[in-house]
DNA sequence: CGGTTTCGATACGGCACTGTATCCAGTACA
DNA sequence: TGTACTGGATACAGTGCCGTATCGAAACCG
């Protein structure tokens, strides 16, 4: 993915980024379908006029958004990785599940609107080659990063599992995506989200955990 | 929810039908926004005006097509139950975890319209209560099915779980859905996607089951 | 069989949104 | 500070779709 050709002027770059954001708000709110141009422009302070001038349409964006949302929930989970291992946290991770689990998620805390995007972005992959393919990618990266923590835990702690690593992750991942849409489903505020997903994922977790804990 | 007043007569009935089944297939196809009236009515072979003598609007057929599509879903599975507990089966049903799980499986072969399908209702039950409320039930009432089938199981072959039969089951529909998701995302046609579903159930079910198999 | 009712087709007015073409202002650069 | 250019606003024509109102024909019933 490389530059157009000149410099994309730092102006530009910052309208880019206003509509972006407004677009990530709108379509989580009523859909990429349901959501109108006009609506994306208005909720970031510009006219059709600016949009088209940076877009060449209201999917190619959402193409484009999707890679950014992607691109950013994965380097949040490497930034943790990194963090962690820096801190040698993993030695001070409490052993309780529950625990363990939330201070992991607690990094990534998704709102009701980050929920109904990544599902956006989803039935949409579901339909379009190319999103799919953005998607699987990010997907990928997010497994692998996850299964790194979970090793590392794992090594820190003396922890072994039932299933690999790769695996574990998945079912984490897998578990963690199902909670949050039924948190949001159940009208649950952002503590109850957390707190609902949490359990949810630390049960997963007791369950990969070879050892019955205490 | 009580008739109107009348009979609905029985021509009536038949075009509701090949109206919903039209729109079955094309809000799966492109989703509830991006389907027009139209395209429902020429797929069922009618026109807008035998749509607007039977349905309020596009949004009042989508949450009855729901519930239409929930109550068959359970069906589904209430009926597996019973074809289960006619024929004793529980004693003959394998050992192996993944041939276990691909004879039920079996039954609810859905394909890639259906999986979009149900996407469809949930991202929309995301933001609809009316919907949420009729999608949670359906989940409610599969994982209650589900439990009962892990429970028969449970019984009739000595096996124990590491978790309670709601939960495992809860776990089950989890994992079944993100099968179907990834399975469909990467362009599986139907047989494939029956094998990736069951292998990925299966390994699920090993997970929850107690005794590590043979 | 003839009247009545029911149901779906046809016709119409209207709206919201799209994409382009043109215009104006702020910015950079000499 | 004047000039060239970039970026966003405004204006416009076109399109698709919606919901209703009206009409004709098939089913129903005495």
């Amino acid at each position: 993915m490389g530059d157009e050709s000149t410099t994309p002027s730092r102006r530009r770059e910052i309208t880019r980024n206003r509509l972006l954001d407004a677009a990530a708000q709108v379509f989580a709110e009523v859909g990429l379908d349901a959501a109108s141009v006009e609506t994306v422009c208005e909720r970031a302070g510009f006219t059709r006029g600016a949009f088209y001038s940076n877009f060449a349409s209201k999917e190619e964006m959402f193409l484009e958004l999707a890679g950014r949302v992607a691109a950013e929930r994965v380097g949040v989970v490497k930034a943790r990785i990194a963090e962690l291992e820096r801190q040698g946290a993993f030695q001070t991770v409490p052993t309780d599940a529950l625990a363990m689990v939330e201070q992991i998620i607690d990094i990534s805390n998704e709102d009701r609107l980050g929920v109904l995007l990544m599902n956006e972005i989803r039935i949409h992959a579901l339909r379009s080659p190319a999103l799919a393919a953005a998607y699987v990618a990010q997907e990928v990266q997010m497994r692998a990063g996850v299964a790194q923590i979970i090793e590392d835990i794992a090594a820190a702690k003396g922890i072994t599992f039932r299933v690999p690593a790769d695996e574990a992750a998945a079912l984490m991942l897998m578990a963690w995506e199902s909670a949050s849409v039924h948190a949001v489903m159940s009208g649950a505020d952002k503590a109850q989200m957390t707190s609902l997903t949490s359990e949810r994922l630390a049960a997963v977790a007791r369950l990969i955990i070879d050892s019955p804990q205490s």
